[in-house]
DNA sequence: ACCTGAACACCGTTCAAGT
DNA sequence: ACCTGAACACCGTTCAAGT
């Protein structure tokens, strides 16, 4: 983890819209989606609403901000240039972005948001390249790059957002739940569901319980891959 | 704005769970996803916030349950019982479920808060059923079932979420501007990208402004499935 | 059992005023 | 140019009181 220095502001310290968004990205990671209004970031830095709106023209922007800064750090971690297979890169960006939710998990929320609002903006085309790149690299015809491309992101966002979820609501259901805990609740209430109506979820319950995450989250993508791969050559 | 009367409301109608869910639709559909608030619901239904209180715990589960009402019905449309393909069957639920949020663009952002909140709820086991009924009937191996499901109902929300916001922005840009023109626009956005650092973005550009929603979408799905239908027979 | 409506605590945002 | 902080409009929610 990270954020050592905690301690009183110093006065010295001009105001910035980088100090901003950092302060926002703690309040949001300690509070939850729910913490970060304007009272606590001023009085976290210090400061009156005044000031803040002199730097980020409303909350919604803030929050756009907060969302490209995370990311941007999530995916500027990959090497770019190792002798990986395309496949292995995807892998990576992939699990760089789950692993990002794991840490901040409202950026779930706040990705699903910002992606569908404004897809043109920073963090879409980002995410994108980092992921489309690696689709051309796999030889995918050009006229398919957008769905590959697209197919895996919108996997990894829902996956992680799940994921992500999951981990919360462990916590929120009791400080003493962990994870295996909160899943077999669920699991639990999935085979308590009626076996008319919801056969295959019944059938699902169990195998939910005993899932691995990570495990679970790269099948999924695996899977997505067999698919864009088999595009290279359409005929059979 | 506002206000316009609202061509009184029966008096002897009583209030219900039902009424209220379906205000809620209503006031969504009309002034998006910031217009529903309890003083328009009030107001749309004559009555003070005490009384909505007493059919809804909050806001919080209101929003399920406006939420689950529009699900349920896209879901239930389908025939459940014809001729179709397995491939056909989940073809026709994901653009059943394509189709509702087209119609009530907040239901995007709606059902990826709820999915990500609480997937045991009501609405995540009915999507996965309908979803999973199909996958099964595909042949795919047990262990696979709920990677698989997984997989498709993620790229479906994310993917109908996207294009209805392509939807509403252009709306929202200029009373003037249809979706081609919006889709224009985004798509002469990311050209100006860097080309240093955007290069595939800037590739994809164009092939974004021509392209078929629907079609999209389906060629996604269709990527999906072959990745699943390839879990047949792992071998090779 | 169901509904009323005033009241509360809190929120995002503005703006005249200071330096 | 940058910051202060009181004030505004609006929100979700509560609750004593009515029927």
């Amino acid at each position: 983890m990270t954020t050592r220095a905690r301690r009183t502001q110093r006065r010295t310290e001009a105001l910035s819209r980088e100090r901003i968004v950092k302060a926002a990205v703690e309040l949001l990671d300690t509070a939850g989606e729910g913490g970060l209004t304007f009272r606590a970031l001023t009085e976290r830095l210090a400061t009156g609403p005044g000031a803040i709106y002199w730097h980020v023209a409303n909350k919604s922007e803030l929050l756009d901000a907060v969302t490209d800064s995370v990311v941007a750090a999530a995916l500027a971690v990959e090497p770019a240039d190792s002798g990986d297979s395309p496949q292995e890169e995807i892998r990576a960006v992939a699990l760089g972005l789950f692993e990002a939710i794991e840490e901040h998990p409202w950026l779930a929320t706040q990705l699903a948001t910002q992606l569908s609002r404004s897809p043109w903006q920073s963090v879409a085309p980002r995410v994108f390249e980092s992921v489309g790149r690696q689709v051309r690299a796999l030889g995918v015809p050009e006229g398919n790059w957008f769905t590959a491309t697209s197919a895996l992101v919108h996997y990894t966002l829902g996956a992680a957002g799940q994921n992500s979820a999951n981990t919360v609501n462990a916590q929120v259901l009791g400080p003493g739940m962990d994870r295996a805990e909160f899943l077999g609740t669920v699991s639990r209430a999935w085979e308590e569901l009626d076996p008319v109506e919801y056969p295959f979820t019944r059938a699902v319950a169990n195998h939910m319980r005993e899932h691995d995450d990570r495990e679970q989250f790269l099948a999924g993508i695996d899977l997505v891959l067999t698919g864009i791969t088999a595009l290279r050559s359409p005929a059979e």
